[in-house]
DNA sequence: TCAACTGTTTAGTATATACTAAACAGATGT
DNA sequence: ACATCTGTTTAGTATATACTAAACAGTTGA
């Protein structure tokens, strides 16, 4: 079986990391759908957002700034939001980005 | 007498556009400390952060991404936060952003 | 075994960014 | 008029970013 794909240690994320990646449209929308998902969701549904090779690197890049974690099952990819670490780390500022978030 | 810089339209600026603006350190801190003054401020405290040259353009892009305005008088300029348009545009934003800066 | 499937990684490109030094522009004091 | 001051703009550079196409790697079903 495939490992999954390494998460980072929050506290060595900085804030500027972090808007930095949400700064970018994609990502935005992959993390505000996981957010009102608010559970584990599997790749796919992120498939209308861009081509694959390009998503991929988007999640990476979420991944490796802390936002998300990938767990690697059988075929597919599923990621999550790294919710209750984020905010405990940055409290109140996942919410109060992704509430000013009308694509 | 030289005309002050022109604002934009808070309009016309998304929210990933000052998430940008806001994912730079030195502009991060320059609007945390408009925030924290809460009124208008020579670019003179600013100089701890850098070359003038490097400020300048820090300065404008948060004048073109709606964050700050520039009034120019005399020899100085003089930046201001544009927190309450902000906070009707972008709700919470702002101080859910900058409670969580600590340098 | 092998073809199909889901993502990842690599290589390449075009654009954007942060920074510096130097030139510039308006305001001020002598 | 002139030198000085604050900040802006320009030109140049080095690095980072977003994207694409193609190659690749595991997993699965025929």
């Amino acid at each position: 079986m495939k490992e999954n794909l390494p998460s980072i240690n929050l506290n060595k994320v900085t804030l500027t990391q972090i808007l930095k990646a949400l700064s970018d449209p994609i990502r935005l929308e992959i993390v505000t759908k996981l957010f009102k998902e608010n559970k584990e969701c599997s790749c796919a549904i992120f498939n209308d957002l861009g081509k694959k090779s390009n998503l991929s690197q988007h999640y990476r890049n979420l991944r490796l700034n802390g936002l998300i974690s990938v767990r690697r099952s059988g075929i597919h990819s599923y990621l999550t939001l790294r919710q209750a670490e984020l905010d405990h780390r940055f409290p109140n500022l996942l919410k109060g980005i992704i509430d000013n978030w009308h694509h």
